[in-house]
This record gives C-alpha cells, structure tokens and sequence, in this order.
DNA sequence: CGTCAATGAATCTTCGAAAATTTTTTGTTT
DNA sequence: AAACAAAAAATTTTCGAAGATTCATTGACG
C-alpha cells in the first residue's frame, strides 16, 4: 500500500508534469519561467525547481541560459524507450515471478481487477482518454514487478513507463482512442501467479511490441 | 569522440558531485545551503539547482522542508546496484556486439590502451586512488557499449556506473587500493570484438561481481 | 517527575528585483 | 541590397531578504 518511493512534488511540478504528459503542452513547446510565473501566480524559484525536477525525468530539457522546452518526440526514441523498457520489464518480472510470495500475488490479483473495473474510455468529453485508466494501467504493471526486490530496477521502470506512457497520451490526445486488451492483461498475470517466468515474459514482451507497433503507426501518420 | 549526452553542469554542480564521489563529502552529511552558499562564495540559488541535480542522479537526497543530505550507502543499496548494472551491462553490450562496426571496435581498442596506460595508484599523495584511472576506466566500459545504438540504455548505464563507482571511491578513501585486473578488462574486449556475446556478457557480470565482492567485503569492515 | 504546549532559533523555501546572457532589431558601411 | 556592428529587448540566472516550516529549548501543568 505504500508508493512514493522517489515522489516529491510541489504542486506546479504536478501540474506541469499533468500537461505534458496529457499532450496540452506540446512536444517542443517553449516554457519560459515568466510566462509559468504568471500561469500559476508564483514566483520563479518553485518554477525552476519543479522544470529541474521535470528535467531529470526527461520530459523537459534545459539548454544552458536558453531555456526550458517541452522534450521532443520521435520515432527513434520512442521505438528506444519501448526496447529498453521491454528489456527491464523482463528482467524485473523474472526476479519478481522468483521472489514474490502470497502478498505479491494479491497485490497482483487486485491490481488486475481494478483495471478491468473501470472504462477505458473517457466520458468527461474532452477525448483525453480515461486519467484513471492510465492509472490503473500503471499500477497493474507495477504490481507485477514489485516483487523483484529491487528499488534501483523499479526506479528505472517506472521513469521508462512515464516516457512510454506520454507517447499513448499524445496519441490518444488526437485518436481518442485507447488500446485496452483485457485478454493480455489477464494472460500476463495469470503466466506469472503460476511462476511461468518465460511465459509471462514473452507475453509482457508482446504485449509492449503490440501497443509500441500501434503508436508508431500513429506517430507516422501524426504531426 | 562525443560524450556529453546528458552533461550539464555548473561550477559548483561538478565540485559537490565531485566531493561525493570522492568520499570527502560522506554519506549522510547534510548539506545546508547556508554553509554551502559561504564555502561556494556564491548565491542560493545555484546551490539549489546544483542539489536539485544531484539529486536526480542519487547522489543526494531531498527531504521536503528538511533540506538536503548525501544519500546514505547501505550494503543492500551496493548490492542492489551492481545487480542491477550487470542485467543492463549484459543487454546494452549485446547490442553493442550486434550493431558495432569497424569504428567501434577501434574505440574499444583505445580505451583499453589508454585503461592500461595509466597507473591505477594516486602518487600525488592524497590517497583518493587515480581519478585518471577511473575516468579511463568507465571511459573503457562505455566504449564497450557504445554501439547499442540505445541512447536510454546509455543514460541508463551511466547512472549505475555513477552510484557503483561512488562504492569504488569509498573504498578507495579507506584503503588507498584499487582493483584493476588488466586481464579482466582485455578479456572482455577479445570477446567482444570476437562477437562472441555471450563470453563477453558472462566475462562483464564475472568482472562486476569480482569488484562487487571486494566492495562487500570492505563495507562490512567499514563505517 | 513526566508530559505537553508555547516560545525561540535554525533552516528551508519563496519572492521580487538586479545582473548576465541571448535574441532581435536597428543602423552603418561596402 | 548584403553584411556586419552596435544598441535594444526579451529571457534566463542569480542575488539578498522576507516568509514558512521544522527542530530545540523552555516553562507550565498534571
């Protein structure tokens, strides 16, 4: 029941953080600090904090006196982010299948069953796609690998996640569209509750190429 | 001959970074910006952006209101780390053999020349172990993987390379020894520029959890 | 004597303005 | 006109002080 391992965030880091993520700030998008001063009345020391801490996981980037940006996208990088994070994920999963006991089983079972409890889509109107989706989505993965006893493996995932995750936004941003395979999620779980290591790894594996060949499909064809 | 992928630094950014790698600063020690802002002759808000990096990269931590403090050391912390380094060693330097060319291997060839040019021992009396063989030392490491054409698998390493060399600096400052096994070093570059992967892999995780031990060994001893 | 609230000191955090840097504009020369 | 230099504007970065927050000390009360 306890996350916030590397979790520290001012409010303007959140909401920063929120927008780029969900796509309303755009890839390449200039960020000037006066600009922020004035979006969320405060002065510019939290600002710089929160871009700083913005930066360190990569979803913006600072060039010496020049400014903040919104990092950019692409096709290398996210083919690159998903590669790696379908290397981590395999590693983490195998040494979580060899650690995890009956809590870790649990946490599993109810993370898959919070997912498959709430819409994918979003009904609020504003095609941004379902907040708590994603959400859920990332805790599943997450309780997946929390059993791998590794703080410095779950650190790293989690950071490839975020990356990954940004890429569905800005595709769902403008598809309104998510990819949401029960089945998959299931069939992950499940290989893994019966510590079939290989199995559940080449299904997560799977299931990261299916949803990556998806966005890139998208990413060409977008802007 | 380009490195400088996510390098970014200020002055004092380098000096605290250095200062902690080094061992001068220990793990624990709190870091007041006040006291910072005297030693450094220099504003508070360059102390905070340099921590706020610091921090990004492990080498500090931020308690919020509570101010900043060398990240502590921990026998679980070193062994989780090398773990970890050598899963993603092992993947990067498959990549690496797979997609390296003629300009690689002649990379990995002089950065085990330069390695096995300098003294591993600091004769310039302070005991802090050669700096110039470290820096060759994860120069050569680099260079190994360099060709995994995986940026974030880079960015990845170098961050473990960092965390693990701090052990290595630690260990240095107490006992004024250094573990250089020029053997080591040229075995795994034979196997890899044979493109035989999995010698190399297996010769890289030998060669880390050699060093990984000595490190154990040592912090059990230790403070 | 021990517990707890209130005060005081130390420290982190934020603010608004000054300083340094980069970018744009303007003016001059060939 | 084109190219270059100088001035102006916009922006980032830094500074020193004011505003919060935490930590330590003190004093009152049960």
């Amino acid at each position: 029941m306890s996350d916030e391992i590397t979790t520290s965030s001012s409010p303007v880091f959140r909401r920063l953080r929120e927008e780029i993520l969900s796509g309303h700030l755009r890839p390449g998008d200039r960020l000037r600090v006066d600009s922020l001063r004035e979006r969320y009345s405060v002065g510019g020391s939290p600002i710089r904090d929160a871009l700083m801490r913005l930066e360190s996981e990569g979803f913006v980037r600072l060039e010496q006196n020049k400014g903040f940006r919104v990092s950019s996208v692409s096709r290398e990088d996210l083919l690159d982010v998903a590669r790696t994070r379908s290397e981590i994920e395999s590693i983490a999963l195998r040494w979580s299948i060899e650690s995890g006991g009956m809590e870790w089983e649990g946490d599993v079972v109810g993370a898959l069953h919070r997912l498959n409890s709430v819409d994918k889509t979003d009904h609020s109107g504003n095609g941004a796609g379902s907040a708590e989706w994603l959400r859920y989505h990332r805790a599943f993965h997450l309780a997946l690998i929390s059993a791998c006893e590794s703080p410095t493996m779950i650190a790293i995932y989690q950071r490839l996640f975020d990356q990954a995750e940004r890429y569905v936004a800005l595709s769902i941003k403008e598809t309104a569209e998510i990819r949401d395979d029960v089945a998959e999620h299931r069939e992950i779980a499940e290989a893994a509750l019966a510590r079939d290591a290989d199995g559940a790894v080449d299904l997560a594996r799977r299931h990261i190429a299916r949803t990556t060949a998806k966005l890139e499909r998208h990413h060409s064809a977008g802007p």
